[in-house]
DNA sequence: CCCTGATTCGC
DNA sequence: GCGAATCAGG
């Protein structure tokens, strides 16, 4: 996949999905990799796009976690790659995600007997969606372990996605971003 | 000086 | 079509 960098149909949705989202062209250049923010930005243009949700010019780009961007610009590439509209799950994370940017430990022994790590590409329907680094370098990755039937996470995962408020409230996020 | 997008123009 | 160089602005 890291053959020729161009703007291939999925790289314009990533593109779109996230220019759309108000991301500033450096941080989507560097998304994408690749290319520098001239380049998005002549694309932009080049796709008449241009006009946006006004917000991250100054401000901060509009709200909504990390997590749920990566995932909404995952489900983007992978509808672009779909032939044919496929059942996309559009699940949103909980609102108090863990953050992405400074994960809990620097790293761990390698325990996780579940993680394969997928870059978008290699992403399936049936593959875990948990983002793993910095998705603004190339090196971000997915879970990609096998994901329970009808949810977007491996069991790991869905467990730190899906914490019941009752256990929630009192700290328990522990597990991070692994 | 850091950043932002907009435009031009040789390729 | 592409994107570096450049411009204008915060």
């Amino acid at each position: 996949m890291e053959a020729g960098l161009s703007w291939t149909d999925e790289r314009v949705a990533l593109l779109r999905r996230l220019w759309e989202d108000g991301q500033s062209a450096s941080k989507i250049a560097a998304q994408l990799g690749g290319v520098t923010r001239n380049a998005v930005i002549g694309k932009v243009h080049r796709l008449g796009l241009g006009g946006r949700a006004k917000a991250a010019e100054d401000g901060q780009p509009l709200a909504r976690t990390q997590p749920a961007q990566e995932i909404e610009a995952a489900i983007a590439v992978v509808e672009a790659e779909a032939p044919e509209p496929v059942a996309i799950v559009t699940h949103r994370p909980a609102p108090d995600f863990p953050i992405p940017a400074s994960p809990p430990a620097p790293a761990e022994p390698v325990a996780l007997a579940v993680s394969q790590r997928v870059t978008i590409m290699d992403l399936r329907e049936s593959m875990c969606r948990w983002p793993l680094g910095d998705p603004t370098t190339p090196e971000f990755r997915f879970c990609g372990a096998r994901s329970i039937t009808g949810l977007p996470y491996c069991t790991h995962h869905a467990e730190i996605a899906y914490q019941p408020a009752a256990e929630r409230k009192r700290d328990r996020r522990v597990a991070g971003f692994r």
